[in-house]
DNA sequence: GGCAATGTCTACCAATTGGTAGAGAATTTT
DNA sequence: AAAATTCTCTACCAATTGGTAGACATTGCC
């Protein structure tokens, strides 16, 4: 079946251009000519580009979810384990940027997509909410609000990685020394965050 | 002059359009229509969307500036002064997201206006970057990377309020409560990240 | 009042958009 | 080998897009 490879190839395709241009600027015949096949052919395997759109976040969605299980089938513990996820998104954001842009596009609050993204991300988040809570009762985690910890995360690494863009913006291009060195002052806020043990001086 | 009434009309509003669909999806008819006015009129003050695209963002820079200038007038020592500035971005863009949408679709890499802001942003950053030195010569906060410094500030603030649309999406309605909590949150990470003593534990 | 500048409008236009209809290969099934 | 299915194509289309040309109104100036 060459077809389904083509289906693949597409939303490969527009997986990139949605998240490098943005669902508007992206059009059917300019993603068409980028694969090398008429606009018929999208529409054949998506009905509609919106269908297209909501494909490809399934998609995304779905190795965003492989990515996380990948980390967690180490079967670490608990600071261990948040750093081996946090270590692989971070990753993965860092070689596919798209993805990025992609959660950057269906983040738009009036996004008509944005309550699918939801609902395709809730399990997740409700996974590593309940991990959370479950580390923190075993005292591996220091105890906060589950939630808004979760949100610190997100919003650490997305930030991280997006600021590699802001850099090239302002007019540094970033070195590689420089992102891996971003990257270990990330996990070191993590650790500081997360420990069981508050940093406080001393009380004897 | 009534029309110079207008051409500030039609610049707020595109802010709001751009800021909240992005500049593809935001058309001159809608715009117009949104204005109560015809799509030539807009084509009268700016000759193109393009150029009434960089308007926007000259506008919305210069904003920024004086909310900088403002905040720093109070002439406050060295972390004071940071959280005042840090303060001051983060109330403009709570009660202005529209702003940080901006900010989001010009800082796609390859958007054609990238290195346009890149220019504009470039005297503040430079304005901030001097400070940070200043502050650490003195000895008002504690020795780093003033460029880096600047990265993980710019993405503490936008990360935060970004995280209010993300919970959305996840399916919580942010409290108030919760966005003072958050902020509180990213002051004292501030605070630990340029005290000038560091939080080492104490070794007699 | 006349006149020039300013500002908004109506009337169009060429190009691009997402999408439909259906022809024509290629492959699989019978 | 015939028939059915699967896949990609050519040929269109209506709607929307950013933009041009120029009429019409309003204002300030002489």
């Amino acid at each position: 079946m060459a077809g389904s490879d083509t289906r693949r190839r597409i939303l490969d395709t527009a997986l990139a251009a949605f998240g490098r241009d943005g669902y508007a600027a992206t059009s059917l015949d300019a993603l068409a000519a980028e694969l090398g096949v008429r606009k018929q052919t999208i529409l054949y395997w998506f009905p509609s580009k919106l269908d297209l759109f909501e494909a490809v976040v399934d998609d995304a969605a779905e190795g965003l979810a492989d990515a996380f299980d990948e980390a967690a089938a180490g079967g670490l513990a608990g600071l261990d384990q948040v750093q081996a996820i946090v270590d692989r998104v971070f990753r993965l954001a860092v070689h596919r940027p798209e993805v990025l842009g992609l959660v950057r596009e269906v983040t738009r609050p009036e996004s008509p997509t944005a309550s699918r993204l939801g609902a395709r991300i809730r399990p997740l988040y409700d996974r590593a909410r309940d991990f959370l809570v479950r580390e923190m009762d075993a005292g591996r985690l220091r105890r906060s609000d589950p939630a808004m910890l979760l949100l610190s995360l997100y919003s650490a690494v997305v930030g991280m990685v997006t600021e590699l863009e802001v850099q090239r913006i302002v007019g540094f291009e970033p070195t590689l020394r420089s992102t891996v060195m971003r990257r270990r002052e990330l996990m070191r806020f993590l650790r500081a965050a997360l420990a069981p043990e508050p940093p406080t001086p001393a009380a004897p």
